[in-house]
RNA sequence: CGCGGGGUAGAGCAGUUCGGUAGCUCGUCGGGCUCAUAACCCGGAGGUCGUUGGUUCAAAUCCUUCCCCCGCAACCA
C-alpha cells in the first residue's frame, strides 16, 4: 500500500521489443493488450506502473547496422524511435520506456553479472563444441549430418571457446516449488506443463551468458573480451527500469513496485520468463514476479493482398484507414485467450461495421437523437418503470462484475465482449419499448422519459467500461452524454447519470465502411511502390562475369523416380536420368510437389555441385526451381531435347 | 514414434476442467419496425462436433485407433 496515495501498487510490463526493424501489427498487439490491462487496473484504483521498452543489443543488430553503413547506436536510435512512436500512435499509456542502451541499465547489468560471478552462480568455462573452420560455426552433436558440418558437409573438429555460464541446475528444485505454490504463475496453464516436461524434467543445462563473437553488447567489465548475452541484459530491464541497484541502494520505485504483478509476453519467450528469469532473481535474492502471461500471436491471414505484396500489416497503415480505436478494438477482440488470432483487411472491416458502427455507434446515435427529438436533450427520470426495464437494468449492473472477473484472468477479449452484450441488449430494449410510439401519446411522456433514461444510463455503463479498451471513443460517448460521472464506482448502482442535457447533435462514432471500395483503395495505395522504398531493395545481388557463370554446369534431365526422404519432411529424393548417367538428387520441394506428380518431368539440373549428405541421403546436384513467396515451380524446357543436353 | 497446438453449420470461433436437449459472430433466406449510420429487433435453413472402437441410461466432452492441418525443431544444394 502506498503511504501517500493509499493505493495498492500494480506493476505490469511488456516484453521489450527487439530493435531490428519496423514493428508490425503482431508486435503492436502486445502493447495494446497490456495497455488495456493497465488502464483497467488504474480505473479500479490501483497505483499502476506500466513499463515497456526496447532490447537493443546483439549480433543481428550489429550486422544490420553494418549493412546500412551506420553505427549500431545510430541504428537502434532510429528503430527505437520508430517503436516508441508506434506505441504513442496506439494511445498507449506506458509510464516508462526503457532502452537497454540506457546508461543506468548498462551499469546495473555489469554489476549484476559481476555479483553473480563473485558468488559462484556464473563461472568461466569453455564452450566445447564441434567447430567447422571454413564456416566459422559451432555445431552440436545432434546438428551434424553424418558427423559433418550441416552447412558445408566438411568434417568438423572439436574446438573450444571461452565463455561464461550460469548455473541453472542449482535452482531447479526451488523453481519447481515456486510453480507448485503459485499455481497461476504461468498463464495459460498449458504452458506450465510444457516448461516442466521439456526443460526442467530432462535437467536444466547451464546457460551460456556471454559472447565473444560480437561486440555490440554490454561488456563484462572484469573481462572486456566478453559481452553480456541477451538473457541477463534484456530480462533485467524489469528491475533496472524501476531503479534496482545491486548494492541495495534502490530507487523508491523499486521498493514500491517490485515484484511485478504481471509480465505480458509472447508465447515464444515463456521459457525465458518462467525459467531463466526466476532463477536469476533467486540468485540475486529478489522476489519473483507473480504472474507471467504468454499471450498467443496475432497472425496475418491469407489475405488477397499477399500475392503482390509481402502480407505484412503495420499498425500505422491500419490506423490510417480505420483509426486508433478500431485497431485497438480489433486486436483486443479478435484474440482468444490461448489460441492465435487472425488479422486480415476484410476481417477488420467486418468487425468495424458490425460491432463498432452498427451495434455501438448506431445505438448511441439513435438514442441521443431521440432524446433531442422528444425532450430537447433533457435527461430526467420520472420513474415510470415497467417489467421490461428490469432485465436491462440487471444486465447493466452485472456487466461490470463480469468484466472484472474476466480481466482478473486476463481474458481481455471476452471482457470486451461482455460490454457488447450490454449494448446489444440496449438495441433490443428499444424495440421492446418502441419509444417512437410512446412519443405519439401525450400521457406516455413520463414513461418515454424513463425509457430514454434507462438507455442513456446503460450507454454510460458501457462507455465507462470501454475506457480501458477504446479510450477515445469512450470519451466521445461520455461527452455526448455531457456527463462527468465516469468512475467504476458509479456503476455500482443504476441511476447515477445526472439530469444535464445531452449534446444537441450526435456525432458519428464509426462510419460504416464500404468493404469493396475500401479493399480496393487499400490494395492500390499499399501496392504503390512508394510505400516500401529501402528495406526491400537493400539486398543487391552482386554482378558476376561470364567466367563465373561458366563454372556452373547444367544439363537437361528426366525425373525417373522419386520418393519422400525417410528422415526429413521437406525433402524429396529423386533419381534423374542425365543421358549418360542416373543421379540421385535431394530437393527441398516436398511442400510443393508429391513424389508421384513429378516423375517423368524434364528438369534442369546443376551437375557439377559437390555432392553432400542431406540427413543421411546423398544429393549429387541440384534441380533448378523458381521460388516465389508462397509457391515453388520446377523449371523445364519447352521443346523435347534429349537428357544430358547442356544448358547455358 | 522429436515437442506442441488444432480439426464443431458457407467463413471465423465458444463449449471439453466437473459427460445430460449443440451455441455465438458474420454471411444467407423470410418477417417486423421506422428513432437511427440501408441501421435495429424476431424467426428459418444449414452441423452424423476429423476417424475407429470402447466406458455409460447418456459422449463434442472420458479412454482407445488412425487420418489431416498449423507452429517449433530439423532440413531446403
Amino acid at each position: 500500500m502506498c503511504e501517500q496515495c493509499k493505493k495498492e501498487p500494480f506493476y505490469l510490463t511488456t516484453a521489450i521489443a527487439y530493435t531490428s526493424g519496423r514493428p508490425h501489427i503482431g508486435n503492436t498487439y502486445e502493447i495494446i493488450l497490456s495497455d488495456a490491462i493497465a488502464r483497467y487496473k488504474r480505473a479500479q484504483g490501483y497505483d499502476v506502473f506500466f513499463q515497456t521498452g526496447t532490447d537493443e543489443h546483439g549480433q543481428k543488430i550489429e550486422e544490420k547496422a553494418a549493412a546500412e553503413g551506420v553505427t549500431p547506436k545510430e541504428f537502434v536510435d532510429r528503430v527505437a524511435g520508430m517503436i516508441q512512436k508506434n506505441w504513442d500512435l496506439m494511445n498507449v499509456s506506458y509510464d516508462k520506456f526503457i532502452r537497454t542502451t540506457d546508461t543506468y541499465h548498462e551499469k546495473q547489468i555489469q554489476k549484476i553479472f559481476k555479483k553473480l560471478y563473485e558468488q559462484g552462480d556464473i563461472y568461466k568455462s569453455v564452450y566445447e563444441g564441434l567447430y567447422c573452420t571454413p564456416c566459422e560455426s559451432f555445431w552440436t552433436e545432434s546438428q551434424l549430418v553424418d558427423g559433418c558440418c550441416p552447412d558445408c558437409g566438411r568434417p568438423v573438429k572439436k574446438a573450444s571457446e571461452e565463455a561464461y555460464f550460469f548455473r541453472l541446475s542449482k535452482y531447479a528444485d526451488r523453481l519447481v516449488e515456486y510453480y507448485d505454490t503459485h499455481p497461476t504463475f504461468i498463464q495459460p496453464q498449458s504452458r506450465k506443463n510444457e516448461m516442466i516436461n521439456n526443460f526442467i524434467k530432462p535437467g536444466l543445462q547451464d546457460l551460456c551468458v556471454s559472447r565473444t563473437s560480437f561486440t555490440w553488447g554490454i561488456p563484462v567489465d572484469f573481462d572486456p573480451k566478453h559481452v553480456v548475452y541477451v538473457w541477463i541484459d534484456a530480462l533485467s530491464n524489469y528491475i533496472t527500469g524501476l531503479g534496482y541497484d545491486v548494492d541495495g541502494n534502490h530507487d523508491p520505485k523499486y521498493k514500491k513496485y517490485w515484484p511485478a504483478d504481471i509480465h505480458i509476453i509472447g508465447k515464444d519467450i515463456v521459457r525465458f520468463h518462467t525459467i531463466y528469469w526466476p532463477i536469476m532473481l533467486m540468485a540475486l535474492g529478489e522476489p519473483l514476479p507473480k504472474k507471467v502471461f504468454g499471450h498467443p500471436w496475432l497472425l496475418i491471414g491469407e489475405g488477397k493482398m499477399s500475392k503482390s505484396k509481402g502480407n505484412v500489416i503495420y499498425a500505422e497503415d491500419l490506423v490510417h484507414y480505420f483509426g486508433v480505436d478500431a485497431v485497438r478494438y480489433f486486436c483486443l477482440h479478435e484474440m482468444p485467450f490461448a489460441q492465435d488470432g487472425t488479422i486480415t483487411w476484410d476481417l477488420m472491416i467486418e468487425r468495424i461495421n458490425s460491432d463498432l458502427a452498427n451495434i455501438l455507434g448506431n445505438l448511441v446515435n439513435r438514442t441521443i437523437s431521440m432524446s433531442n427529438k422528444y425532450f430537447k436533450g433533457e435527461i430526467y427520470n420520472p420513474g415510470v418503470s415497467e417489467p421490461v426495464d428490469e432485465e436491462l437494468i440487471a444486465l447493466a449492473l452485472d456487466t461490470p462484475k463480469r468484466v472484472e472477473k474476466l480481466m482478473e484472468d486476463v481474458h481481455v477479449g471476452d471482457a470486451l465482449d461482455e460490454i457488447f452484450v450490454l449494448l446489444k441488449r440496449c438495441n433490443k430494449y428499444i424495440d421492446e419499448t418502441m419509444p417512437w410510439k410512446l412519443a405519439k401519446e401525450e400521457d406516455k411522456k413520463d414513461r418515454l422519459a424513463t425509457v430514454l433514461y434507462n438507455l442513456l444510463e446503460s450507454i454510460r455503463f458501457a462507455a465507462v467500461l470501454l475506457q480501458s479498451f477504446i479510450p477515445e471513443t469512450s470519451d466521445k460517448i461520455l461527452e455526448q452524454l455531457q456527463t462527468r460521472t465516469k468512475s467504476l464506482e458509479s456503476l455500482e448502482t443504476f441511476g447515477n447519470l445526472g439530469s444535464q442535457k445531452v449534446v444537441k447533435k450526435p456525432t458519428i462514432l464509426f462510419a460504416r465502411i464500404d468493404e469493396k471500395e475500401m479493399l480496393e483503395k487499400i490494395h492500390t495505395e499499399l501496392n504503390a511502390p512508394k510505400e516500401q522504398p529501402k528495406e526491400e531493395v537493400k539486398e543487391e545481388t552482386p554482378q558476376i562475369t561470364i567466367d563465373d557463370f561458366a563454372k556452373v554446369e547444367m544439363k537437361v534431365g528426366t525425373i525417373v523416380s522419386c520418393e519422400k526422404h525417410p528422415k526429413a519432411d521437406r525433402l524429396l529424393v529423386e533419381q534423374i536420368d542425365l543421358g549418360d548417367e542416373v543421379r540421385q538428387i535431394v530437393s527441398g520441394i516436398a511442400k510443393y510437389y508429391k513424389p508421384e506428380d513429378i516423375v517423368g518431368k524434364k528438369v534442369i539440373v546443376v551437375t557439377n555441385l559437390k555432392p553432400v549428405q542431406l540427413r543421411g541421403v546423398e544429393s549429387n546436384g541440384m534441380v533448378l526451381c523458381a521460388l516465389g513467396d508462397k509457391d515453388l515451380s520446377l523449371t523445364g524446357i519447352d521443346k523435347d531435347l534429349p537428357n544430358g543436353t547442356i544448358v547455358r
